[in-house]
RNA sequence: GCCCAGGUGGCGGAAUUGGUAGACGCGAUAGACUCAAAAUCUAUUGAUGGCAACAUCAUGAGAGUUCGAUUCUCUCCCUGGGCACCA
C-alpha cells in the first residue's frame, strides 16, 4: 500500500481483534502470574440521539492507559455496559407508545456500533445492561439486603415533586429550587417513600477519603456534600416551663453574644409551648404561610428572612443567665442540627440581618485579632471602626513608639493627616494604655484612620517583613520628627510587633467598646479574641470553644448536611422494588427465589395523576399473595432511581453471567478494587457517593473485600461545541464522531482527542485542527515505506527515541496525553530528517500504538510481526541514552540572557565559568567591569553579576 | 456570599524542587512544484524600534521576596464549575 488509507486499515483490524479476543480479560485462575489492572469508565446512558464527540473522550483516555498496561504485562479488565433505565427513554415511550425495551435495544445497538468504530479495547464479552432482568435481579437482591439490615425503610416524607415530570425528586435532583431536568419549580408533597440510610455511613464516607487517590477537587466535592461540621449541642432553659430548647452551634465561643433563640416553624416543641404563647393565633398563621411556600421561593436569591416572636416565652442564656426572647423564623431549617439555633447577631450574618430587621439586641463578643487583609470601606458608606493592634509599633533602639511607613490602599503615599476624628475619651484611654504598657508619656494622637493603612513591619525574631492593611488609632511622640517617606522608599527605622499577650490584656482592660456600629453595619463572623464574655475574655476562639461548652453543660457533637437517600420513584422504567404489602404482616420482602421481580408490560407508560407509578394500574400484577402468610397482598409499585443499577455495576463486570450470585466472591477478590476510575465531573458527587455507600455496606456484610470501591478517581473535561457552548440537540451543534472517523479515520480522531488539550479541562471542539493529527499519521506512514532494513539509526535520533519512550510512558500514567502526543510529533519531525533502522522504528510504533492502534498494527504487521502490536511488550528506554554529553547553557549577565554556550556535561563549574567569560558576546558586556558574583545552575545556566 | 479550578501569541496549548517564556499543533505570509488548484515541501510568524547586528517590552492588574518569578507570598480584577439561609 503506497498511500495511508484509513478506510482499508481500520475495519480490518477491528474485525481481527474481535475475532481473536485479544482484549478479553483473562479468567483469574488462568493468569495467576500476571498482576491485574482494572480500569473503568462510567457506562453510558444509551440515549436516542446516539454518540456525540464528547462521549469517547474518557473511553479513549482510559483505552490508552489500558493498552499500555496490557503491553506492560498486566491482566487488564476494561469493560463496558449500559446504564439504560431512566427518564428520557421512558418519556420517548410515552410519546410514541413504544415499549422502552425495544427503544433501549435499538439505542444500545447503535451506541455499540459507534463505539466499536473508534477501536476502543473494551472487553465486549462482559457487556452488561442494567435493564436486563438477569442484571436487575441482583440490584433487587441488594436492595433486600439493605432492607434486612434496617438500612432501607419507608417514611412519610415531604418530597420534592416536579409537577411537569410528575415525579418525586431526591434533594440531589433539585437545582435552584427547580427540577434538574425541566427546570419547573418543585412543589412539596407528603408521600410515603423508600429511604436508604446513607447518613449512617456519613462519617466513614468522609473519613475514608483519606485512604484513596482521588483528584483533590473530587475529594473536596465529596466532603462538601457530606458537610461534616463539628460543634456542640447546648440546652437553653425556658423560663417557667419544664421543656428545654436544644440548639446546635459551631460557635459556642460566641454564646455571650446570643441575644435570642430561633426555632424552625416545623419544630416539634411548638405544640407543647402552645399554652405559654400569648400570640398563638398569629404564630399559627405564620406557620401555615411558611408551609405554602414553594421550594423555589424558599431558596430564591432575594430571600428575605421572616419570623415572629413567641410572646410570653423566654429562654435563659446559660452563659449570662439573662432572659432572651424566642422566635420562629423561616431561615432556620427543621432538618438540620436540632431545628433550632441560638442567634448571635454580632457574629453571624444571617442573625445580624434578622436582628436588624426586627430590632433585636446585637452584642459583640469577638474582637478581630489580625486585621490583615481587611477590605477598605467604600467611600460615602458607614463603616466599622476597629481598634487595630498593630499600630502600636516601637523602635527597638530607643523604645519609642512610631509609625514608620505607611501606604494608603496600595500606593505608598498617604499623608497621615486628614483622618477621622476619634472621640476624646477613647483617645485618652488608649494613651493611658500605652503609657501603662511602656511608661511613655508624651504621646500625641495623630488620627484614627477611616481608610485602611497599608504598612510594612519588620519582625526581628522571625527576620521577615510583613505587609498589613488595618484601621486604627495612631500616636506619635511629641516633638519627634517623623520620617518623610516617599513612594517606594524604605524607612530607616525598625519596627517590632506588639506581642500577643499584651494585645489581649489591652483589649480586655480597655474601657471603650471595640466596635462602633454605623447604621447599616456588619457582623464579624470570623474567629478572634473574646471580649464582653466575663471570665473568658482574652481567650482565643479555639480555646474558648472547649471551655465554654463545659461551662454551660453542653455536649460536643458532629452533624452532617447529608440526608437519607430518597430511593423511590413513581415511574415505570426502573427496577421494581421487590416487596409486598400485607395487611397482616406489613412489609414483606420477596423471597430470593422469586427474583427477579419482572417489570410487567403496560399499555400506558404515563404516570398517574395521583402520583402513583403506572404499575399501580395493573391490577393483576399489583394483587398478589403475601409470601409469608399467603393471604392477599399488594405489590409495591414504586421503582428504584437510576442510581441503583450504577451503584454496583463495576462488581458485575468481574462475573457478568453469574446466575447464582451478583458475582463470585473469588472473582471480586481478584479484580477489585478498581485501580483507576475515570468519569465526568457531573458524577463526582452523587454517583460516586452512592456507590461508595453501597460498597461500604457490602463490605460490612463481608461480601466485598475492600471498604472503598475505587482506588483512584479522575475526571475528564467536557467537549464543547466550536463556539464554546455546550453541545445539545436543541442547539443543533452536536458533532457525531462517526462523521469524523469516516473522514479522517479513527486513529486521527483518537490522536486529536488526546492532543487537543489537558484531559481534565473542558475544551471546544475544533474541526480545522484535527488535520494536524492526520498529517502526523501520514508522515509516520511515509517513514514506514522507506527501506529500513539496512540503515543504522542516527545517534542523535536514537537518543531522542529513548527520551520519548520515557516521556510518553510517564505522561500516560499522569493523564498528560496531550504532551505525550506532542513528544511523539517532535520525534517524528526528527525522523523525517534522519535515518532510522527497523528495530528503532518498531519501538516507536509500540509507543504510538495505544493512541493509534490500527495504523500501528498495520505497520507492525508489514514489518513482519505475526502477533498484534497490542500484545507486544512495551519498550524499555536505556537510561544511559537519556543523559546528554553536551549541553547548551544560557549565559546571563545581571539576570539577562546574553549568550549561549556549549559545554560538556562533565565540565566543572570552573571550566564552565571560563568558557562563558571567553564568549565574544559575554566579553562585550564584561569588559572593564568587575565581576561580583557568579551563579551556576548545572546544565541550565550561568549568571554573571557585574 | 462560600468552596474549587483557571487567566500565557491570531487560536488550542507547552514550560513546577524558581533557571533561556511561547514546545507541539492549527491558522497566516512568502517561495518551490503545477497549465491551474488541492496536497506536499522550504522559510518566516509574541509586540515595538532598527537597513542590520541588536535593543526594549511582554505570561489578567498592582506590589513583595530573589542574582533570577508564568512558577513562591500578599492585595485586587475577570472567567468557568460546584454549593447555597446547613447555625
Amino acid at each position: 500500500m503506497k498511500q495511508y488509507d484509513h478506510l482499508k486499515i481500520e475495519g480490518k483490524w477491528q474485525k481481527k481483534w474481535e475475532k481473536e479476543g485479544i482484549y478479553h480479560a483473562k479468567e483469574e485462575g488462568k493468569s495467576k502470574k500476571n498482576k491485574k489492572y482494572y480500569s473503568l469508565v462510567e457506562f453510558p446512558y444509551p440515549s436516542g440521539e446516539g454518540l456525540h464527540v464528547g462521549h469517547p473522550r474518557p473511553y479513549i483516555g482510559m483505552d490508552v492507559v489500558s493498552r499500555k498496561k496490557r503491553m506492560e504485562g498486566y491482566n487488564v479488565l476494561y469493560p463496558i455496559g449500559w446504564d439504560a433505565f431512566g427518564l428520557p427513554t421512558e418519556n420517548y415511550a410515552i410519546k410514541t407508545g413504544q415499549d422502552p425495551r425495544v427503544v433501549t435495544k435499538k439505542n444500545t445497538d447503535n451506541f455499540r456500533k459507534q463505539i466499536k468504530s473508534i477501536g476502543i479495547s473494551f472487553d465486549w464479552s462482559r457487556e452488561i445492561n442494567t435493564t436486563d432482568p438477569k442484571y436487575y435481579k441482583w440490584t433487587q437482591w441488594l436492595f433486600l439486603q439493605f432492607l434486612k439490615n434496617d438500612l432501607a425503610y419507608k417514611a412519610k416524607m415531604s418530597i420534592n415533586w416536579c409537577p411537569s415530570c410528575k415525579i418525586g425528586l431526591a434533594n440531589e435532583e433539585v437545582v435552584n429550587g427547580g427540577c434538574e431536568r425541566c427546570g419547573t419549580p418543585v412543589e412539596k408533597r407528603e408521600k410515603e417513600q423508600w429511604m436508604l440510610a446513607i447518613t449512617k455511613y456519613a462519617d466513614r464516607l468522609d473519613k475514608d477519603l483519606d485512604e484513596v487517590d482521588y483528584l483533590p477537587q473530587i475529594k473536596a466535592s465529596q466532603r462538601n456534600w457530606i458537610g461534616k461540621s463539628e460543634g456542640a449541642e447546648i440546652e437553653f432553659e425556658i423560663f417557667g416551663h419544664q421543656d428545654k430548647i436544644k440548639v446546635f452551634t459551631t460557635r459556642p465561643d460566641t454564646i455571650f453574644g446570643a441575644t435570642y433563640l430561633v426555632l424552625a416553624p416545623e419544630h416539634t416543641l411548638l405544640g407543647g409551648l402552645k399554652d405559654k404563647i400569648e400570640n398563638w393565633g398569629e404564630v399559627e398563621q405564620y406557620i401555615s404561610k411558611v408551609k405554602k411556600k414553594t421550594e423555589i421561593e424558599r431558596t430564591s436569591l432575594d430571600k428575605t428572612k421572616t419570623g415572629i416572636e413567641l410572646k410570653g416565652v423566654h429562654a435563659i442564656n446559660p452563659a449570662t443567665s439573662r432572659e432572651i426572647p424566642v422566635w420562629i423564623a423561616d431561615y432556620v431549617l427543621a432538618t438540620y442540627g436540632t431545628g433550632s439555633i441560638m442567634a448571635v447577631p454580632g457574629h453571624d450574618e444571617r442573625d445580624f440581618e434578622f436582628a436588624t430587621k426586627y430590632n433585636l439586641d446585637i452584642k459583640y463578643v469577638i474582637a478581630e485579632e489580625a486585621p490583615e487583609g481587611t477590605h477598605p470601606p467604600q467611600a460615602g458608606k458607614p463603616f466599622v471602626y476597629r481598634r487595630a493592634v498593630e499600630c502600636y509599633v516601637r523602635n527597638p533602639k530607643d523604645g519609642k513608639f512610631l509609625l514608620l511607613e505607611w501606604k494608603k490602599n496600595t500606593n505608598w503615599k498617604t499623608p497621615i493627616t486628614g483622618g477621622i476624628e476619634e472621640s476624646e475619651d477613647i483617645v485618652e484611654a488608649s494613651k493611658r494604655e500605652i503609657y501603662e504598657e511602656t511608661g511613655y508619656k508624651n504621646l500625641k494622637f495623630i488620627q484614627h484612620l477611616g481608610t485602611p493603612m497599608h504598612a510594612k513591619f519588620y519582625h526581628p525574631q522571625k527576620d521577615e517583613n510583613r505587609i498589613a492593611d488595618f484601621y486604627g488609632l495612631f500616636f506619635e511622640l511629641e516633638n519627634e520628627e517623623r520620617d518623610e517617606v516617599s513612594e517606594g522608599e524604605q524607612s530607616k527605622h525598625d519596627v517590632v510587633w506588639v506581642e500577643k499577650d499584651k494585645v489581649a490584656s489591652f483589649l480586655t482592660t480597655s474601657p471603650t467598646p471595640f466596635y462602633k456600629i454605623g447604621k447599616n453595619d456588619l457582623s464579624y463572623a470570623k474567629e478572634g479574641i473574646l471580649v464582653n464574655s466575663g471570665k473568658f475574655n482574652s481567650l482565643n476562639s479555639e480555646e474558648a470553644k472547649k471551655e465554654m461548652v463545659n461551662f454551660v453543660g453542653g455536649k460536643f457533637k458532629t452533624t452532617f448536611k447529608l440526608r437519607d437517600w430518597v430511593f423511590s420513584r413513581q415511574r415505570y422504567w426502573g427496577e421494581p422494588i421487590p416487596v409486598v404489602h400485607c395487611e397482616k404482616c406489613g412489609i414483606v420482602p420477596l423471597p430470593e427465589k422469586d427474583l427477579p421481580l419482572l417489570l410487567p408490560k403496560v399499555k400506558n407508560y404515563q404516570p398517574t395523576e395521583s402520583g402513583e407509578s403506572p404499575l399501580a394500574l395493573i391490577e393483576k400484577w399489583v394483587n398478589t399473595k403475601c409470601p409469608k402468610c399467603k393471604g392477599p397482598g399488594k405489590r409495591e409499585t414504586d421503582t428504584m432511581p437510576n442510581w441503583a443499577g450504577s451503584s454496583w455495576y463495576f462488581l458485575r463486570y468481574t462475573d457478568p453471567k453469574n446466575a447464582k450470585a451478583f458475582a463470585d466472591p473469588k472473582k471480586i477478590k481478584y479484580w477489585t478494587p478498581v485501580d483507576w476510575y475515570n468519569g465526568g465531573n457531573e458524577h463526582t458527587t452523587l454517583h460516586l457517593l452512592y456507590s461508595r455507600f453501597w460498597h461500604k455496606f457490602l463490605y460490612d456484610l463481608k461480601l466485598v473485600p475492600t471498604s472503598e470501591p475505587y482506588m483512584k478517581r479522575t475526571s475528564h473535561g467536557l467537549i464543547l461545541a466550536e463556539g464554546g457552548e455546550k453541545m445539545s440537540k436543541s442547539k443543533g451543534n452536536v458533532i457525531n464522531p462517526n462523521d469524523i472517523v469516516g473522514r479522517y479515520g479513527a486513529d486521527s480522531f483518537r490522536l486529536y482527542m488526546m492532543f487537543m488539550g489537558p484531559f481534565e479541562q473542558a475544551i471546544a471542539w475544533s474541526e480545522s485542527t484535527i488535520i494536524g493529527s492526520r498529517r502526523f499519521l501520514e508522515r509516520v506512514w511515509k517513514i514506514g515505506q522507506r527501506d529500513l532494513s539496512k540503515i543504522k539509526t542516527d545517534p542523535k535520533l536514537e537518543k531522542l527515541l529513548h527520551k520519548t519512550i520515557k516521556k510518553v510512558g510517564e505522561d500516560i500514567e499522569n493523564m498528560r496525553f496531550n504532551t505525550a502526543v506532542s513528544a511523539m510529533m517532535v520525534l517524528v519531525n526528527e525522523m523525517d530528517k534522519s535515518e532510522i533502522n527497523k528495530s528503532d522504528y518498531k519501538k516507536f510504533l509500540q509507543i504510538l500504538s495505544p493512541f493509534a492502534p490500527h495504523l500501528a498494527d498495520e505497520m507492525w504487521n508489514a514489518l513482519g510481526e505475526k502477533k498484534s502490536i497490542n500484545i507486544s511488550k512495551w519498550p524499555e528506554y536505556d537510561s544511559k541514552m537519556i543523559k546528554d554529553e553536551e549541553v547548551k547553557i544560557a549565559v546571563q549577565i545581571n539576570g539577562k540572557v546574553r549568550a549561549e554556550i556549549l559545554v560538556s556535561a562533565s565540565d566543572t563549574e570552573e571550566e564552565v565559568k571560563k568558557k562563558a567569560l571567553l564568549d565574544e558576546n559575554v566579553k562585550k558586556y564584561t569588559e572593564g567591569k568587575e565581576i561580583k558574583k557568579v551563579i551556576y545552575i548545572k546544565g541550565r545556566l550561568i549568571n554573571i553579576l557585574l
